[in-house]
DNA sequence: ATAAAGTAGTTTATAATATAAACCAAACAA
DNA sequence: TTGTTTGGTTTATATTATAAACTACTTTAT
């Protein structure tokens, strides 16, 4: 009847990165931050769950002189992502 | 541009509870606990924040000298489902 | 009549999660 | 050179989810 929805992927900023992602070839930390308004924190912690489950990948390298964090989608993340959405489907129709 | 997942909707569990009851009149618990396959305490739980929240009606009764939980969705909740649900669709269109 | 097993839940303890606050290192500005 | 900003990370805390343990009662078997 329900489908399992995946763990990793039902919480709110983390669903809001990946949707992101999903748009895009890729996205800096400060880009992500600005878009879910989410704090450097919360969006630290958040991306490094989504890389450690090989969902995104990221990027460290500088923009000019500054550090930026760059994160791309894998393959494997699409997949998560679709099946993800299925799921929900069979919870709000 | 991501609208806020209502944190008491964004549960597995308490998703799938307010999804069979949109579409009845009403439900008793052991038919939640067989639908959803959730654990009695968990499902005891989750029936007790979606009626503190106004999302559901409680009505506890007997069927013949057993007790029997009967849960209904209220106006509240089938609004609040309905809100959740589109906000949703910000993440995944 | 009594013990054992089953039904329908609730309460509570614990594990997992989310989040913000505090922190760090480098760059820039005064 | 002192303070402020940028771009983060780490860690402490609050919240949430979940299962285990318990309550209360019924049914079945002895």
């Amino acid at each position: 009847m329900f489908r399992e929805l995946n763990p990793l992927l039902h919480s709110e900023l983390r669903l809001a990165v990946m949707s992101i992602l999903i748009g895009v070839e890729s996205a800096d930390f400060v880009f992500l931050r600005k878009q879910t308004g989410a704090t450097a924190g919360n969006l630290s912690v958040q991306i490094d769950k989504l890389q450690r489950a090989g969902y995104i990948e990221v990027e460290k390298t500088y923009r000019g002189k500054l550090p930026c964090t760059i994160c791309r989608m894998t393959d494997t993340g699409r997949e998560a992502f679709a099946e993800y959405v299925d799921a929900l489907k069979s919870y709000i129709g």
